[in-house]
DNA sequence: AGATTTCTGTGAAAACACTAACGACGCCAT
DNA sequence: ATGGCGTCGTTAGTGTTTTCACAGAAATCT
């Protein structure tokens, strides 16, 4: 199990070596990668050598080898298609984003109260109601959610969630959740990152 | 100088302490304010130490003095407005959360390359052209940006906004900024984060 | 060929963050 | 009153993540 940092900075790795492989780029050095992931070399090399990858001090990493040892190990099939709880701008913006190709992340469903938005095809993906929520989940084996809506019934709705087989939520409802064992939330909280900003670019 | 972790958490507790204070409670323990913050009595102890203030063991915190003191330390009135770059639904988003009430922070302005929404009040914020980027931003004094356009883009406008006295920036065009020294720079990067989930909901 | 350079892989140290533990203090019940 | 309980402030300990630093290996130069 690899730590989270580490997660994040993969991630972020395989979308500059995706660049890089567009650009003709066919390896890399710790330290490119570093500068333009905004880490250091010795992050980098620590990070490929926990997921079991190596280089040549010769040529650095073969971008398309440490591409795909990424995707060994960030990569699931079972875990790549998600739903949208709640088409605010802020869902609306995540479907646009994900809805057609962006990444190897799809969103499959989506669900809103309102029901002018239902049954219609925003982006790409079909709108439910929620009372499908579960059936929807269930028959779709989808694992992943992401929250975007209003905080006063953010806790309702996630307990729906795990309920129905959800493993894993990306929270931007600015609360944070009750989850049971086994389940990974992660809160995406605009507002403190703002205040976090705030504070440290005022303390140099 | 706070870490980083600690101002996050602290930013999270008083959203939580406004609402305790909206149900009446006057005073809350640490152990209250762990749950409700998923954290722990220990980390809500010494976040709280670490600015300098203290409760009594028989009432626990005050809820009103605690805010206060949390006020004392994030908050810095010239930091608490901002512009906002790119009107895509992300963009729109963030204008209607933080637009009108939402917390102490406010956004003071937007802008668009498209004609079209340039010159209406977006949810009560107007919006500008590129083009007036700096001078809108040196004329407000305002230091933080919040950047929602693609990623092709974000570095260049990120320099500008850098010239024009831009301190702090939250970005979420998906690829990390450069940026001088004493500028902060956070990256929200909500694939990342979606892998993230993915990979932890997975490995339990 | 040997020396030099440059980079990786990794053990070890350092920095950082979180958790546990405990004395001190006030309240309440006895 | 006084003993017991619960909570705070703080320090010390533990765990995790980052950084340092250097041996080893491939390539290039002399």
């Amino acid at each position: 199990m690899l730590p989270e940092p580490t997660v994040e900075r993969l991630s972020r790795y395989r979308r500059i070596l995706r660049d890089l492989h567009a650009e003709g780029r066919s390896s890399v050095f710790s330290h490119d990668l570093a500068e333009m992931a905004h880490s250091n070399p010795a992050q980098v090399r620590r990070d490929v050598m926990l997921i079991g990858h190596s280089g040549s001090p010769a040529t650095g990493y073969n971008v398309v080898e440490l591409r795909k040892a990424i995707g060994m190990v960030l990569d699931d099939p079972a875990l790549s298609r998600s739903v949208v709880i709640g088409l605010g701008h802020l869902g609306q913006a995540i479907v646009g984003y994900f809805g057609d190709h962006h990444s190897r992340f799809t969103v499959a469903a989506a669900f809103d109260i309102d029901p002018q938005k239902v049954g219609h095809q925003d982006g790409g993906v079909p709108t439910y109601a929620m009372e499908d929520l579960e059936t929807v989940i269930r028959d779709s084996g989808i694992r992943i959610a992401i929250l975007a809506i209003p905080k006063a019934v953010a806790q309702e709705v996630a307990d729906r969630l795990y309920e129905a087989g959800i493993t894993g939520i990306v929270n931007f409802a600015q609360i944070p959740l009750k989850a049971p064992e086994g389940v990974f939330v992660e809160l995406v909280d605009i507002a403190a990152v703002w205040e976090k900003v705030a504070y440290f670019s005022r303390e140099r």
